[in-house]
DNA sequence: GGGATTAGTGTAACCGGTTACATTAAAGCA
DNA sequence: TGCTTTAATGTAACCGGTTACACTAATCCC
């Protein structure tokens, strides 16, 4: 394998700097005082010697590596950029290092979790990446985890951040009914197993009841929070024997996209002939055509705040254990509403 | 500080399996023979004490991470998520993790960069994030660098990857002149020291030669690559006296937004009154209204290509020094074209 | 002035793995 | 049968830091 060349260490900076290379850790780490005339020589000698700490050793001895995991399953969707950017401000903020692995145990299973106890000091998980058997054997480890848009299993005590699913899904369908009387609504789940996904439906089923509609399970499709898959389902949807409808609510904004193109196709008009909703406002979901109602899910506070409570928990300060961080409708014309948004995405009717 | 609860380790294992750690090291690894008998005995033994190889230690023994680091100054626009997908599939696809840093040395100078050969294998660095000098450190040192987005210094043989600019910027400003008979174009710069910038410059600056048009330096902005800076920047010029103008090139998609909702506010129109052309042809450029003329490119290649890369250095695999991936002008209708583009974003007219 | 404290430093064990080298027993071969 | 090869294993050094403990000399305090 590849040789390193072999890299200056401690022990020659102690030997060329004519001291231990206790003194010399204890300079590098300021946890001792070093006299001044020591200090700088050493400090001489590391930068004749262009002297690095190594890393890894450093974090063996001190068994703290400063550095935090993220598992996601994959970044191929909008949603990661603003989550990842609000982890990555608090994380360099704390100046930590990232450790990012896509891994899902429903596909990996067979191979062991990358990032644990032995190279990070704390782990964010998104969603279902990680199954409660894996969440258990670490919470009995107490190696700090926080869940990213799951709930923790009640046994295990593991801090958690959301959003609010429901309320807003179901303030959003009652939307639909009420201001524009759509009474079928078809709504397209996530991909199974996601708590956003079951909070969702059931905001819609509430809405529906709410206003004495009947649940329909044919007007239940699958769109996988993905535009390809909801353009998909959805086109497999109108090809077969289906009820009527006059709404839809995609689950999440990308799927809208897909939805979009296949009433295009279709010749559906949004949103004459159907509403067409979805759920997280993403960067671009304003710039469709029509503007995309939506409800508005702060995605990178969701991760700042995650971030920051595994912080609290690995430095044991005391911790809120559940964030639901809010949610808000954003009405834009793909539900019928007919705001003027002028010079959007600066300026949303939000309410 | 945070005492871990004392895990198991491969002495434990040891004693409990009646060999020595060499023979649990061997059977762990698969490099030596190990028979059947104790090879059973150690995995019953490693199962009950649920024993995982500490990440750390197996690094600093072996000098190997199995990690490679990537360098970026935010991750705040649409840019960085398809470069990340790129790198995060070729980079899983190796069993390698990923470590992300956000840094910048023109803002971080006075701190070490966290990234290097001593907790990674490889580093890919994005622009201008990394000076010279720290090139230059890494070189001398052999560690596996691959640049993104820029080119390297010729003396340091570090390969990079980065999308043609000038050829497609000089077309599309071209078109722009040809087509629709623009000829006082604003150019607007991104980021100074950016390579892209400077050649989409170049670009801009041969097709006026091309066609005769003298280059006039009030026609020039800088609107940063970024949405906010370019909306500021663009306001600005306009309320300034200023050279009249028909057309506009933000320099990336991102700033063309800024630019878009600018020109609402001030009352013209796109394309009628004024062309606007980016360049990215990032995922919500073919959303805009109206649809954004752009260049095409390819930056989730871009990424992956990278990566690849990467693993062919850290390798030792013979290696292409520079790869300069091709890019597309994509017409829609922000130039003034009238493509009908039937179900964007799936469909585009490219040519 | 004598005991207690503190500054400044060194020695060596330790973190948890890998691996060069040595050793023994079994198998292969003439 | 005797010699060489190979399978299987153990011992202990090593990777490059940190830190408990020991020690000396200087300072403080009553």
């Amino acid at each position: 394998m590849t040789r390193k060349s072999s890299s200056v260490t401690i022990r020659d900076v102690a030997r060329h700097a004519a001291v231990s290379v206790a003194t010399v850790s204890r300079f590098i780490n300021r946890n001792a005082p070093v006299s001044q005339e020591v200090a700088e020589r050493i400090q001489q000698v590391m930068l004749d010697l262009n002297y690095k700490p190594h890393t890894t050793a450093r974090q063996l001895a001190t068994r703290r590596t400063l550095t935090v995991g993220l598992v996601i399953h994959n970044m191929h969707t909008d949603f990661f950029a603003p989550l990842l950017s609000g982890i990555e401000a608090v994380v360099s903020e704390n100046q930590y290092n990232l450790l990012v692995a896509t891994y899902d145990y429903k596909t990996h299973h067979h191979r062991p979790l990358p990032i644990g106890p032995h190279n990070t000091d704390g782990l964010l998980s998104y969603s279902d990446c990680l199954n409660e058997e894996q969440l258990t054997d670490l919470g009995r480890q107490k190696f700090p985890v926080v869940l990213i848009h799951r709930t923790a299993p009640p046994h295990l005590r593991i801090p958690f951040v959301t959003v609010e699913n429901k309320a807003a899904t179901r303030k959003l369908i009652s939307h639909l009914i009420q201001v524009h009387g759509r009474r079928s609504i078809i709504f397209m789940r996530g991909p199974s197993e996601q708590e956003d996904s079951y909070w969702r439906e059931q905001g819609y089923r509430d809405a529906l009841d709410e206003h004495g509609i009947p649940f329909q399970s044919d007007l239940i499709l699958c769109g996988e929070f993905n535009r390809t898959a909801a353009y998909a389902a959805f086109k497999r949807f109108l090809a077969r024997k289906h009820p009527p409808f006059d709404a839809i609510f995609t689950g999440d904004d990308d799927a809208a996209i897909g939805v979009f193109k296949a009433l295009k196709e279709a010749g559906l008009r949004v949103p004459e002939d159907v509403s067409v909703v979805g759920f997280d406002d993403a960067r671009l979901s304003s710039f469709l055509n029509p503007p995309l109602t939506t409800v508005r899910a702060p995605t990178h506070q969701v991760g700042s705040t995650a971030a920051a409570l595994l912080f609290d928990l690995i430095q044991e300060r005391p911790i809120e254990a559940c964030t639901l961080l809010p949610t808000e409708i954003v009405l834009r014309r793909s539900c019928g509403c007919a705001y003027e948004n002028p010079g959007e995405p600066f300026y949303d009717v939000v309410r």
